[in-house]
RNA sequence: CGGGGUGUGGCUUAGCCCGGUUAGAGCGCUUGGUUUGGGACCAAGAAGUCGGAGGUUCGAAUCCUCUCACCCCGACCA
C-alpha cells in the first residue's frame, strides 16, 4: 500500500482526552477515531490490525473444533426474560424503543435457543459454537479508550456437552486455545481464578495482562504461580488466637472514637483484637458482618455468600436497626440480624466491638460464648505482602486488564430455555454449557500497552498491520526512487504486506517519525547513501538494530526475520 | 449514580478570574519557491455559530441560569 494514497491520519500531538498509552497511540497512529463515549470508528489501519487479531483467534478456536456462527445483535427481549437476565443486566442492556428487542450484550440466550431447537440426542454432542461479533453494553462509564466501550467486538464461544466430564474437557480445550492465542499475539499474561458474577455457573478463570491501566485487581505469587482476582483471592494471613482466660464482658466508654485506627490508639491495643461491624441488607434482612481490625470487606465475596442484591445499609437504617451510628455497632443485643463473621475471627475471644450505643464499646467479647453466629466465611480483601495461600511467599497485588474469561456455566441456560437432549438411556437431560469470551479490541490495546516506546507502537509480528514499512528517503533522486519502486514490487511478489512511504515533499525525518509511530516490525529504508553502493538499510523497530545489506539479500533477510519466531 | 474537570478553525491550545478594537499562537491544510537521513525554510492564503439555549449589559468567549457533550476519580462491571 502506498502511503501517498492511504488514509492513515497520524498526529504529532497527544489527543487531550486520552490518558493511557494505548488510547493515545491508537489515535495518534490513525487506527481509530472516537465517535462518542465508548464508541469508536476503526479506520483502515486499525481495522487491518483487528482483522489480524480476529484471524489469529479464529485459527485457534477452529483448531479445537469450533464452528463459526454469525448471530444477530438484535434479539427478542422475550428470551432474555426467560433466563432472568433482563433484570440481571439491568441498565447495561440496551433496549430498542420501538420494538420489543434488545441489543445483545453476550449470546448465551441465542446459542441456547438454537440448541433447544436443534440438539436432540447425546449423539449431537459435544459441540463448540462460536462467533466473532459486536456486543453492545450500556456501560455507565466507558473509559480508557477501547478498554471499556459501549460497543465492542468479542469472540464468544459456547460449549454444549452431555456430561460434566465433557464440560471439563471443553473448558480445558478453551483454556489451552486461549494460552496459544495470547502467546501468539505476543502478550505477557497470567491466569486467575475469578468470580462468575452475573453469568452464574460453577467456575471461571480470567486471562489477565498486568497493567496500571487495568480495572481489575489481582493477587499474584511470583514463586508458585498462584494468581487470583481480588474478588476471590485468599491468603495465609494469621488468624485470631483465643486468649486462655475467660474474661467478663466490660463496657468501655469511647467518646468520639469511630474508626478502628482511633480505637486502637485510644485503647492502646493491637488492632487484631478489634472487630469491625458492617451492616448489609439483602432482601430486607439485615446482616451484621464482622471483620478483624482494618481488614477490608470484599463485597463480591459477601454477595457470593448472601446474594447478589446485598447493599450496605444507609446511615438512617443503621440508627434504626442498631440504635447506633457506624463506628459503634457490634454483635451483642441485635434483633432480627443474621451475624456473619470473617474466618479470620473464627471462634475468637477477647475482642472489642461496638456496643450499639454511640461512644461505647464492649471488651472481652467471646464469639463462641457471647454471639449467635450464623456462619464464618472468607470475606477479606487480600492485601499486598500477605503470605501466599499455597507457598507463603509474599503476594503481590497488581492491576490488570481482563482479556478473556472462561466459564463453566452448567445447566442454568439450558434449564431456562428448555434445551434438552435424550441420553443413551432415553432420558431427557439439560445440555451442559460453557461460555468463553475474548475482547478483540483489548488484545490490540494490551499489545500496545505492553509494547510501545516514546516514539510509538511496536507491533508484534503476528498482529502488525503490515510486515514491512518501506521508506523512500530521497524522493527527488531518480535512482533512489527507482530502487524503492522495485523493492516495493519485489516485496509484494514475495507475498509480504508492505506499507510504502512514497510521499514526495515529505522530509526524511517526518517519514522516520511516522514509521516509528506506526510501528511495523521492520523498516526498509531506501536512501541515496546506500543505494549508490547497491545497498539498503533495514531497521528492526523493536530493538532499534540497523542492518546495511545488499539489495539482493533483502527477501532472504525478511523471510529469516519472520520465520525465526 | 456521587465527586472533580473541560468544551475556542482538523489537532494542541492562549484569552475567561478582572466584559470593551478585527479572538491570538504552534502544528496541520492550500498555492508558489527553496529544501531532503530523525517531525525543514521563505512568502502568500483558506479555515472560527468561542458546545447549545436563554438572560444581565450600551457591549459577552469572558458574568448569571439552564442544558448538552466529553474526560478523570469513585460506585458499577460478562
Amino acid at each position: 500500500m502506498r502511503l501517498s494514497k492511504s488514509f492513515i491520519p497520524t498526529q504529532k500531538e497527544v489527543p487531550s482526552d486520552a490518558t493511557i498509552p494505548s488510547h493515545q497511540l491508537m489515535l495518534r497512529a490513525g487506527l481509530m477515531r472516537q465517535l462518542g463515549a465508548g464508541i469508536f470508528s476503526f479506520l483502515p489501519l486499525g481495522y487491518k490490525v483487528m482483522k489480524k487479531v480476529m484471524n489469529l483467534v479464529r485459527e485457534e478456536i477452529d483448531a479445537i473444533g469450533g464452528q463459526e456462527f454469525h448471530l444477530p445483535a438484535l434479539s427478542p427481549i422475550e428470551i432474555w426474560e426467560k433466563t432472568g437476565r433482563v433484570e440481571a443486566f439491568g441498565d447495561i442492556l440496551f433496549h430498542i424503543k420501538n420494538r420489543p428487542l434488545v441489543l445483545a450484550p453476550t449470546h448465551e440466550e441465542i446459542i441456547g435457543w438454537v440448541a433447544a431447537n436443534h440438539i436432540e440426542s447425546y449423539k449431537d454432542l459435544p459441540q463448540i459454537w462460536y462467533q466473532i461479533q459486536t456486543k453492545f453494553r450500556n456501560e455507565p462509564r466507558p473509559r480508557s479508550g477501547v478498554l471499556r466501550g459501549r460497543q465492542f467486538v468479542m469472540k464468544d464461544s459456547y460449549s454444549l456437552d452431555a456430561t460434566w466430564e465433557g464440560l471439563d474437557k471443553s473448558y480445558d480445550l478453551h483454556a489451552e486455545a486461549y494460552k496459544k492465542i495470547f502467546t501468539r499475539a505476543g502478550l505477557k499474561f497470567f491466569i486467575v481464578g475469578a468470580s462468575s458474577g452475573a453469568m452464574g455457573g460453577t467456575g471461571s478463570q480470567e486471562f489477565m495482562v498486568e497493567s496500571p491501566s487495568g480495572e481489575d485487581t489481582c493477587a499474584v505469587c511470583e514463586r508458585c504461580g498462584y494468581a487470583a482476582n481480588i474478588e476471590v483471592a485468599a491468603s495465609n494471613v494469621e488468624k485470631a488466637v483465643r486468649v486462655p482466660a475467660n474474661l467478663q464482658l466490660k463496657e468501655i466508654h469511647t467518646p468520639n472514637v469511630k474508626t478502628i485506627d482511633e480505637l486502637r490508639d485510644y485503647l492502646k491495643v493491637d488492632e487484631s483484637i478489634l472487630a469491625k461491624s458492617l451492616v448489609y441488607i439483602q432482601n430486607g434482612i439485615p446482616h451484621l458482618i464482622m471483620m478483624m481490625g482494618n481488614d477490608q470487606l470484599n463485597e463480591t465475596k459477601l454477595q457470593t455468600v448472601i446474594g447478589a442484591n446485598a447493599r450496605s445499609a444507609h446511615p438512617e437504617e443503621l440508627a434504626e436497626l442498631t440504635g447506633a451510628d457506624a463506628g459503634s455497632i457490634g454483635p451483642l443485643g441485635l434483633k432480627g440480624f443474621k451475624i456473619l463473621i470473617d474466618k479470620r475471627l473464627e471462634n475468637a475471644n477477647g475482642l472489642v466491638s461496638g456496643m450499639n450505643k454511640n461512644d461505647y464499646h464492649i471488651g472481652n467479647i467471646d464469639l463462641k460464648r457471647d454471639v449467635q453466629v450464623d456462619g464464618y466465611y472468607d470475606f477479606r480483601t487480600v492485601a499486598a505482602g500477605e503470605p501466599c495461600p499455597q507457598c507463603n511467599e509474599q503476594l503481590r497485588v497488581v492491576n490488570a486488564i481482563e482479556l478473556g474469561h472462561i466459564f463453566k456455566l452448567g445447566t442454568k441456560y439450558a434449564d431456562a430455555l428448555d434445551a434438552k437432549f435424550l441420553d443413551e438411556h432415553g432420558e431427557m437431560k439439560p445440555i451442559i454449557m460453557g461460555s468463553y469470551g475474548i475482547g478483540i479490541e483489548r488484545i490490540i490495546a494490551c499489545g500496545i500497552e505492553q509494547s510501545h516506546d516514546a516514539n510509538g507502537i511496536i507491533w508484534n509480528k503476528s498482529v502488525a498491520p503490515y510486515d514491512v514499512h518501506l521508506i523512500l528517503v530521497n524522493s527527488n533522486v531518480e535512482n533512489v526512487v527507482r530502487t524503492a519502486e522495485s523493492v516495493y514490487e519485489t516485496l509484494i511478489q514475495n507475498k509480504f504486506e508492505v506499507l510504502y512511504d512514497d510521499r514526495s515533499n515529505v522530509s526524511p525525518g517526518f517519514k522516520f517519525k511516522d514509521a516509528d509511530l506506526l510501528g511495523m516490525p521492520l523498516h526498509v529504508i531506501i536512501g541515496e547513501k546506500n543505494v549508490v553502493k547497491n545497498k539498503i538499510e533495514i531497521k528492526e523497530r523493536k530493538s532499534g538494530q540497523r542492518h546495511i545489506i545488499e539489495i539482493e539479500q533483502l527477501i532472504s533477510f525478511i523471510k529469516n526475520f519472520y520465520e525465526n519466531n
